[in-house]
DNA sequence: TCCTACAATAGACAATGTCTAAAGCAAGCG
DNA sequence: CGCTTGCTTTAGACATTGTCTATTGTAGGA
């Protein structure tokens, strides 16, 4: 944590109480919040802190390569701290939950040329659905 | 396309202009379309739609499993005509054009017990990310 | 300590989608 | 063919999520 906001001040960041109250909270917790809920803890630390404040900065560390934004429904965007080391999403189509997780083989390479259309192909996203264990007992 | 309005109506779809019109829409263009775009485009053919109707019967084509409901963006939803035949999807980053694409291999089979932590895993999409042609030579 | 450029703030605005209450109309029935 | 019934449509208010702007504040160097 404290190497998130070293690496973020060596590059040059202003450090405010704003910013570490955010980079706080993400890198807290483990689990992937959307922009108000950030905003919702951010606020219970450091009371005066403004949305835009706290999108601004999300967007920012997005920017920095430091958390990752991740659309598993089409709702909130969420934000994910575990931003270096490449990972997909198993999503609970009942209660929302996601879990990281880290599929064999490289699915990049199961699209073959033909498939291509001429893109250049850099990236790709897995997003795999279920109910996760605590919804299948309910 | 007449089949689709066949099958709505086998099914109990009480038939109306409005829903007419939105299925020929989604099923005249094979692109993936917002659901402002639908709209535009029932307008139109039938100017007195209203908005509440287009996103009322998107939903109803959607439950009804007649088009895919696709969020390549987290912007708008995306309507999918191609509903019938499984597929996944190739986005050009910088202008947002979708293709269908179809890899080879089951990247469900590519997620091992010991990273389902207990979810029923049903279902997994897959969405390519890179630079289309067009924005390429540009 | 003072300056200056960068950051934070409140709140308006924008985009997308959902809901409600009233009016309209498809389709079965006589 | 014309009712009747209940599903459908409509306009517009409302909700959610996110962005922008003009003003005020402040981190960090000189």
């Amino acid at each position: 944590m404290s190497d998130l906001l070293e690496r973020l001040r060596g590059r040059g960041w202003r450090m405010t109480a704003q910013r570490r109250v955010v980079a706080e909270v993400l890198d807290g917790e483990h689990v992937h919040l959307t922009a108000d809920e950030v905003h919702a803890r951010a606020v219970a630390k450091l009371p005066e802190i403004s949305r835009a404040t706290v999108y601004n900065t999300l967007g920012e560390l997005v920017t920095l390569g430091e958390v990752l934004e991740v659309s598993t429904d089409q709702r909130a965007k969420r934000y994910d701290p575990n931003a270096h080391q490449p990972h997909h999403h198993l999503v609970c189509a009942q209660c929302g939950a996601i879990r990281d997780v880290h599929p064999v083989g490289n699915p990049l390479a199961d699209l073959p040329d033909t498939e291509r259309f001429g893109f250049t192909v850099s990236d790709v996203e897995v997003t795999y659905r279920g109910v996760c264990p605590n919804c299948a007992a309910a």
